[in-house]
DNA sequence: TCGCAACGTGACAGTCTCGTGACAGCGCCT
DNA sequence: AGGCGCTGTCACGAGACTGTCACGTTGCGA
């Protein structure tokens, strides 16, 4: 899997150290420094994935990465923001902003190698068009829109975000913090069986489409979104 | 959330406190002085997490990480660094080395415990051991799921993290001691016989799909999981 | 062959988990 | 101000799960 990935950080330690880590996996790194170094190399040919520093000199990275989604060459490229502790409370608005995921730093380049995978491997399955479609449910992600088969769904801010993690991590079981961490950021308090009513709300949005047992309940441990019962 | 953590570290004074914290929030603590120790610690059964000092007599810490990297049976534990102030500027090489976080002396209990348990989330949220087949049986560990063939099985809690741990430790035969160690957690209080009882529970349940025998009785010892009888 | 210890089995009551409906606080729009 | 949608929390109850006991069975050494 040989796959360009742009590295957009202004911080040359931390450059180096994604860099190496990057090029031992088998990825082909692309630097830039700040936005307007990243915007002209992507002008060439729009990379695989991009890795974003949340700040930037210049422009922060949030409003680079609105600035790439708006651009139709680059609007389908994941990717991946760098923060540092303590902005995470943003990561909400980023996910709004089109972010596929964050890595807190410090992180370990084991963990930064593995998500940008995962990232890769979605993109990947959902064929660019950044809508998933699975048991007949389709959730376009640009658009923020849910669809049961022609039909839309209304559906609120939380519900959306936590269907759309589960259909980019389907198949698998969360914990309830697992999905607290994912859906509603690091950095908040709130009780654990908070998810569950809010679980109870999706299912409750879904099910007058027959969209029944698309999310189960892992007894012990979670939840987990799946076509298949 | 029962884990075992491993404590590399010289100073007894901070080792204490560590042990003190990471006992009361449930955790199992193993020490180790120096990376001699570390090491012949790890060779029985490596634990959940390392906990290691920067400066360690004999070899450094960043020296070990690099070890424990190299060795297969701890490539994936995640390890995290306790360095003193003014030893920031080598958190790149320490990241290269692998290492998952952080934390800097002096540091709070509760920001020490809070680290550890992000980073064991996250290194459980990288799915580990993917799915383990024998026997007819197949276990899916980030779903949750356990099928015989094409057919899902249902399964209970405590049934499925049996099944998990045999299915990962097979041909060798373990004590009911050992059993309630690994499966119920070290720190609770159950009699040894509740193993069988459980052990009866999950051939019951793989029974009807024609899956017998998986399990074996060694009679004075203890159980032991094997696809060939 | 006998007797004992180890193991299998069924039942049971207590505990824990999860689903569910209700409710109050909050921000937003009219 | 009032209505409305959304969110987090709580309390309650049904059902699942668990640990333990009592008793039946089995294997093994004396």
């Amino acid at each position: 899997m040989h796959k360009r990935i742009l590295v957009v950080e202004d911080e040359a330690s931390i450059r180096d150290m994604v860099a190496f880590a990057l090029r031992k996996a088998d990825m082909e790194v692309i630097h830039a420094a700040d936005a307007r170094a990243a915007l002209s190399a992507i002008s060439d040919t729009p990379p695989d994935l991009i890795l974003l520093d949340w700040m930037l000199p210049g422009m922060t990275g949030l409003e680079l990465a609105r600035r790439l989604r708006a651009e139709e060459r680059t609007a389908e490229v994941p990717i991946i923001m760098l923060t540092a502790r303590g902005e995470e409370m943003d990561r909400v608005s980023g996910l709004e902003a089109g972010v596929d995921d964050y890595v807190v730093k410090p992180f370990s380049t084991r963990e930064l190698v593995a998500r940008i995978k995962a990232v890769l491997r979605r993109a990947q399955a959902d064929g660019g068009t950044g809508s998933i479609e699975m048991g007949g449910l389709r959730i376009d992600g640009p658009a923020h829109r849910v669809y049961a088969g022609d039909t839309q769904i209304e559906i609120g801010p939380t519900e959306y975000r936590l269907l759309h993690f589960f259909m980019t991590h389907a198949e698998r079981a969360y914990s309830r913090a697992q999905l607290l961490d994912q859906v509603w950021g690091g950095s908040v308090y709130v009780e654990e069986r908070t998810v569950d009513v809010h679980i109870r709300r999706l299912r409750k949005t879904l099910e007058p489409f027959g969209l029944d047992g698309l999310i189960q309940t892992v007894r012990g441990t979670g939840y987990r979104f799946s076509a298949s019962p």
